[in-house]
Parts: C-alpha cells; structure tokens; sequence
DNA sequence: CTGTTAGCGCATTCAG
DNA sequence: CTGAATGCGCTAACAG
C-alpha cells in the first residue's frame, strides 16, 4: 500500500496525500478528510523507509545496554521505551555483556542502521574506542549512568553517594566496612563507587580493609562467603550494586550470619525488587527510569536543534538513599570480635 | 558516505561496489578487494533504508512484550536481542503494559516500521485484536509464552506444569494449598496456569480454595498479608509468577510467618534471581531466553521462506521444576491448626 | 490550495 | 566480470 494508490483512489495528486499527513494545516479540511478516510479504507501505512531515506531522519534512537540480566537496566530501558514512544521515537537496543568489542561492534551495527542518536552505557567512557567512532561520525548521544566530563552524561553522583552511605553506618555503629563490586576496571561506575567508599572511610578516619573485587556476570557467592570467614570479618557490606548485595545477603545466610544482625548490606541501584525482599534491601536508589527518559530527551532536543549534544548538557540526577531492612546498628559482639 | 562515493574512488561503477557487498562470489577478488579497502578509508556504512527501501526487507524484527520490569520478560528480550543479531536482524522493542490498546497501537507502530516480523507476548491470544490486524497484514509473527491453537506459539506446558508442582506440595504433605495470581482475565497464562492448580488439586482428592487474585502491577504485599491471617491459613502457596511469590514471602514475613517452615512458597518463571535469593526460590523455570531465542529462529525461518507461519509450527518447550529452598515438609502443627 | 517532478541510496535487471 | 539505467515510496522544491 503505498501513497500513490492512496492518491489515485482519493483523486489528488501524492503531494497532496503527503501534505494532508504530514502538514494538515497545508491542504483544505475536505480534501484532507477525503485522504484520511480513503488511507483508512486502504489501510495505507506511511513506509517508513521511504520517508528516511528522503529526510535523511530515521527517528530511531540506538540504545547499547551491558545486559538485560541486570534489572537497573532493564528499568532503564523501560524508561527510555516509554519516553521514546512519547516522542515519537522508535528504540533499536543492543546489548553487550559489558564486552569491549561488543560495544565497538554495537555502534557500528547502530550507525549503519540509521539511527538519529544514540544512548549507551560504556564500560568506560576514557578508554571506549565506541565513542570516538561516534564523534567521528558527528552523530548525537549521551551516556547513561557514566560520568566523564568530556562527554554528554545523565548520571548520579555516585562517589557522593557512597560516601555518604558509608557515613551512615559509621553513624550505626559500624567501623570495620567492607565493599564488595564487580572488576573496578570493567565499569567507570565501580570505580566511583569505590572512590566514595575511601572517602567515607577516611572521613570517618577509619581503615579501608581490601575491596571484594568478584567477577561480574557470575553469581560469585562462593567468593563472598570466603570473605565473611575470618574472625575479624566486617559487620558491614557496602556492595557496588543491588545484584552483589542480594548475592551477599545469600553468602551471609550460608555462612551462618543474620542479616542485618550479624551483618548490615547496602547496595547500590534501587532496583525495584528491592523493596519486595525480605529482608528489604537498603540501597542508594538512582531513578532508574528517569535516566532513561532524560537520555531519550536530551537527545531528541539536540537532534531537534540538529546539533550533536555537549559534555556541559550533562545532568547529574539526585539519588536517594532507601532506607530498608538490611542495616541495623552494630552490635557490641561484633566490635568484641574486632578486638 | 554512499556507495556513489565509494565507486567514484575505486574507479567502478556503483553495481560493483553492491555486487562486492552482497555477493563477494560474482566479482573478481582483486576488485573485491579494492572496493573493500576504499570502503574501509573512506568509513562507508551501506545506508539501512535504501537497501530496506529498495529490497522491501529491513531485517527487523518487532517485539511487542507487557514490560520489562518483570525479569522474565526481562530475560527473554535478551534472548531475542542475542539471537536477533546473530541472524542478522535488529529489534524494535515495545511495551504495553498489560494493557489491550497498547497492544494495537504497538502492532500499528511496527508495522509502520516495516519490520519483517514480529515477536509479541499478548495478554489474551482469544481475545486480541492486534492478532486480527496482523494476519490481515500477512506479516509472519510468532507469540511467546502465550498457548493457543490457531496461532503459532512458544511456550511450556503452563498447565502440567502447575498441576506438577501442585502434587509435589502434596507430597510434602500439603493439604492446604492455595494459589495465588494476578489478575486472571489479562492474562491467558494466568488462566492456564490456575487451570493447572485446581486439577493438581482435584487429582489429590482436595478441595482449592478460592483464587487469591491480586492486581498484577502492583506490590499487593498488603492484600496477600489478609490471606495469610486466618486460623485455617494454607500451609503453602503456588504463585502464579516469581515476583508474586516474592510478594508473598515478604508478606508471610510481615504476618510472623516463616518460609518454608511455616509456609511454603513455590513460584513460576525461573528468573536468574530467585536463585540468589534467600530462601532460594522454588520455582517452575521456563527457559526464558530459549524462548527468545525460538521465536527469533522460528520467524527468521518464515521470513527465508516468504510465508507466516502457521499454528502448527508452534513450539513445546521444558520446563523444569527447580528446587529451591521456600518449599519443606508441612509441619505437624501446621496440619493442627486446619482440623 | 494543489500538482509535477527530482532524487534520497541502493539492488537489480539488461547489455556489453 | 562489469557498467548503465530503473525504480522502491516518499518529501520538498517549484510551478501553477
């Protein structure tokens, strides 16, 4: 069904036709309603091939996610299909298992697919040859939940965060505190976070012990419950996101402790399960969906404007910290175990 | 950057440049490879919408799912994401919220979108009009996680499957048990899955108990705490969907009572989660990705072949009943307080 | 307000 | 094995 067979059966010409959708203003009530109803008699669809071929404008957005497994992107992405929708925006998302190549190999497949813009969360916005690619390609995006200030991002201050979750058990009695994350060097997200765990410690003037550096992808409860063993183990975890702090709460039951009363857990994330757990998982909440859907309107704006977007459009979204049932004040038996 | 451009530097012409791309074989290597070097410097990407424009194919797949915040759909979009690219497809994902007009709209969009085909997980094949559209389109599709005789489908044996689990529970020496679920007329997996409930219990000589049925999006933590309160309480419960036994361990904690000891929970789905969980949720697994991955090949197949697919290309896969430590024996005391 | 026409980038005849 | 020419469906000048 195509806008020339919509044009012969209503009797006008295609421009006509074109006109009377994309411009209703442009062509006369009647002649527009004759085209509407002979398009719906027809069940003419507009191709939308054509039409960004013509344009040079897909209104398609790319979107490059490590992984669906993790609910804050899953969450995320809601947020960003929801919001795309809204403006008109169709998404074509890729996936890369937090893999270099994959990230590479995902603007490529994006940019050869048309896109208007892009959103991706990169391992590492500093070492990520995916965006200089994409800058070389002129093409607008923004990075979601990365922080780098040469490059456009919608973020939480997460070293703020941390620091202040670590101050908060401090304030419960905690002293020894522990975080637990995923490779610091496969994620710039880790990273902060861990720098907002020193700082809490120092602030509090307290010793760091060794970061609990797992795997990502696996479920590395084995490694974590090794990590509660030893006398002198902490009495507080302070995990890089919400999947390890559920895996932690299962290597503290494993190994015999209560958690929150042998062990307070903080994650890092708010995905919404959370709140269904028991114990309800504490955790530094970022607006998951909101991240995506200022990312979808951040860039349509700019390729509105038709410019690509600048590191100082940069949103720094607030987080909030959930208070939930996996933190308790530090017992007096822990800090005899200390001793 | 267009194959113009490309031939223009090569000293060929643009049928060269094309025939190096789609069929290596039918042209002379040493011309091959001169295209495909001067491809490589001058950064050339074939344009998606011409050659979508000019085939009348856009190796793109629709999806249309209820949401992305239940992890079973989750998983299974990653699934398809995977699959997708490995056969050379891209997605374009939708959400519609349970909800039947976003069903439509969503199958409207897609198809404005010239996908190829599409992938969609509908609240009730019987009743949705969104089917009517498609196949009125002539446009292959394939349903996931919905069973239904005149269309094809990939799913697991909802009903059998519950029915299982029912008698297993009874096994533990279970008498009461009820089933929980979200709202049953959304759904015909629901439907299926409560079917497979009341005859678990009639084969077992038991009375079931009304349905507890709570709205599907929403916590409802409060609402299964209300069941968990009467004297001749269940002594376990089949949910419906993980998530809802999430909830209802929660609410057996808030109602003083603990999981399995005092009340057993089994769910359906199998996401990745409930393993890490504590209790380790027992659930009904669906291969979530597999399904994915099935309907990607099931269509990819249909497209290759220029045809829908038809109902009896419907694919059965196996669940699996997985043990997890929310379900134990009935306690004596338990049966006591039924009498 | 409406019609005619060119061309977006590509795959594919048909000649050579 | 390669080149020239056509048209996929649409929008945007331009002409009327």
């Amino acid at each position: 069904m195509s806008i020339q067979a919509v044009a012969a059966q209503a009797g006008v010409s295609v421009a006509t036709v074109s006109r009377a959708f994309n411009f209703p203003d442009k062509v006369t009530p009647a002649t527009r309603e004759l085209v509407e109803r002979v398009a719906r008699e027809l069940n003419y669809l507009p191709n939308a091939s054509a039409r960004t071929l013509r344009t040079q404008r897909s209104r398609t957005l790319g979107v490059v996610l490590p992984t669906l497994l993790n609910p804050t992107f899953a969450e995320c992405l809601q947020g960003i299909a929801r919001a795309a929708v809204a403006g008109g925006y169709a998404i074509l998302p890729v996936t890369t298992g937090y893999r270099l190549d994959e990230e590479e190999r995902a603007v490529q497949l994006l940019l050869a697919g048309n896109v208007d813009g892009l959103i991706l969360v990169v391992s590492n916005p500093s070492t990520s040859a995916a965006l200089q690619r994409l800058q070389a390609a002129g093409v607008p995006y923004v990075l979601a939940y990365n922080r780098h200030a040469d490059h456009p991002c919608v973020s939480v201050d997460s070293e703020g965060a941390v620091a202040d979750a670590v101050t908060r058990l401090v304030l419960l009695g905690h002293r020894r505190i522990a975080m637990v994350s995923g490779t610091l060097a496969a994620s710039d997200r880790a990273q902060q976070r861990y720098r907002g765990y020193q700082r809490g410690m120092a602030e509090a003037g307290l010793a760091a012990p060794p970061l609990v550096e797992v795997p990502f992808v696996e479920t590395a409860v084995d490694a974590l419950c090794a990590e509660l063993r030893p006398r002198s183990r902490p009495t507080a975890l302070v995990c890089s996101n919400d999947l390890l702090a559920i895996r932690s709460i299962r290597a503290a039951h494993l190994s015999g402790l209560a958690v929150p009363d042998d062990l307070s857990v903080v994650g890092f994330d708010g995905i919404a399960l959370g709140e269904d757990l028991t114990p309800a998982l504490t955790t530094i909440a970022q607006p998951n969906s909101d991240i995506g859907r200022h990312s979808v309107e951040l860039l349509a704006q700019a390729i509105a404007g038709g410019r690509a977007l600048q590191a100082d459009a940069s949103l720094l979204l607030p987080h909030a910290f959930r208070d939930g049932e996996s933190c308790a004040n530090a017992r007096e038996d822990n800090d005899a175990a200390l001793s």
